[in-house]
DNA sequence: CCAAAAGTGTTCTCGATACACCCATGT
DNA sequence: ACATGGGTGTATCGAGAACACTTTTGG
């Protein structure tokens, strides 16, 4: 018998040698800036990699991924999305790997405290860490196409132009200007605000911001693979 | 500074109080039977719990998961696959429990050891197991829309109304019987089998198995949903 | 010849795509 | 008046859904 089965969540494994795994905690934390998609890098002797820390066994994982967070950007407006759970090998030990997605909004000001944005395809992260990072971007890119979440890549207010280029540039692709406005406006996750912006000799923008309500379950259409 | 930062996966967190969690397996051995979607349950006081285990830290989860579902059925060809994290909290311990989805074929002979096959929909699990159950269900069911999934829980040589069967149960919805067998067949994950099953006064039905190459990568088309 | 399950095609609808011009403004 | 980016509509195509009859066998 390998296994020492318990009974039910209320009398949960005893603290023994057994089922204590060694925790590791890594985030993935991206935004868009100028027309490339950052993930947010600790150096590493002569490479990079991504912001991580060991959890307390005294708080949730997902605390203690925010407060990894915290310690790497000063914006406190974030997505934070449990990504996938690996399982890694250091000689005798397995130990167990969750990783989450985090997303901030683009903008001028992207603070971070002792991390550095690179290209989410820069070279110099480990083998694992790269996997992750890959990871991340897939279901990133599959979320945008069924969900709101591309909000969290926003500011407060914003544009249907600044978010297509938000779209282009996470999802890597050129995206028809009638299509994407089409659709974005279908879905209903847009809420006009009254004002226009002016920043040009041209016809001032109709800003928008996300829908209050929007819900959460509500899906846009997917697959815009192809298009471009 | 609550977390202890190593600095690469070739130097992991050391094995100190920090980061070692409380790690639970749980399985949903699911299968399909006699029109029914099964999971494999234990006795558990008054109700029933998921096969469970603690894994020891010396393997990898993915083995304790498979080594879990040895103990739980003799039946050794399976279809195993991570499915989520949770985490969870007794009194002042954090654990991560971590739950993989798990299919065998149908058939007459459905062998368990200990535990017993109920309905997916059974009374009696905790609330936790109840949880794990339900998003295993959901997964399997997208599942079934875009992968060739399904052949986990089919037997080697079977008929298509067999598969629409199958189909029909888990995703507890009735498919329409051309519909179903063109894209099947467009999808060009079954092999026709030169042989035909006669078993009653009627047409004999075509055999097929699924074909040996079939990319894993390869989708179906998805959304049945609204057929029926 | 009857019962029972196997097998087979066509039509319609709707969402996805491709594509080009006019509009409002600042200089 | 012209340069710049904002904003709009239509035609085509393909996938998904709805739908009913003929075929082959055993008794």
């Amino acid at each position: 018998m390998v296994f020492s089965h318990d009974t039910s969540i209320a009398n949960p494994p005893a603290p023994d040698q057994n089922g204590r795994f060694s925790v590791d905690v890594r985030i993935v934390l991206v935004t868009v800036s100028e027309g490339r998609l950052l993930v947010a890098a600790l150096p590493s002797g002569d490479g990079w990699q991504l912001p991580r820390g060991v959890p307390l066994p005294t708080m949730p994982l997902d605390a203690a991924a925010r407060l990894l967070l915290s310690e790497t950007t000063e914006l406190h407006e974030q997505y934070l999305e449990q990504l996938y759970t690996l399982n890694t090998n250091d000689g005798e030990a397995w130990f167990v790997l969750i990783s989450y997605l985090a997303l901030i909004a683009s903008g001028p000001d992207l603070p971070l405290t002792s991390a550095t944005w690179l290209d989410t395809t820069a070279e110099g992260f480990g083998e694992v860490d790269r996997m992750v990072i890959d990871y991340a971007i897939v279901r990133l890119r599959a979320k945008l196409g069924y969900t709101t979440i591309a909000f969290h890549l926003m500011p407060e207010r914003f544009t249907l132009t600044e978010l297509q280029e938000t779209y282009e540039t996470a999802l890597a692709m050129q995206l028809d200007k009638r299509n994407f406005r089409r659709r974005i406006i279908a879905s209903g996750m847009l809420e006009p605000l009254g004002e226009k912006r002016r920043d040009g000799s041209h016809r001032p923008a109709q800003l928008y911001r996300f829908r209050a309500g929007h819900d959460p379950a509500s899906f846009l259409t997917p697959q815009w693979a192809g298009e471009a």
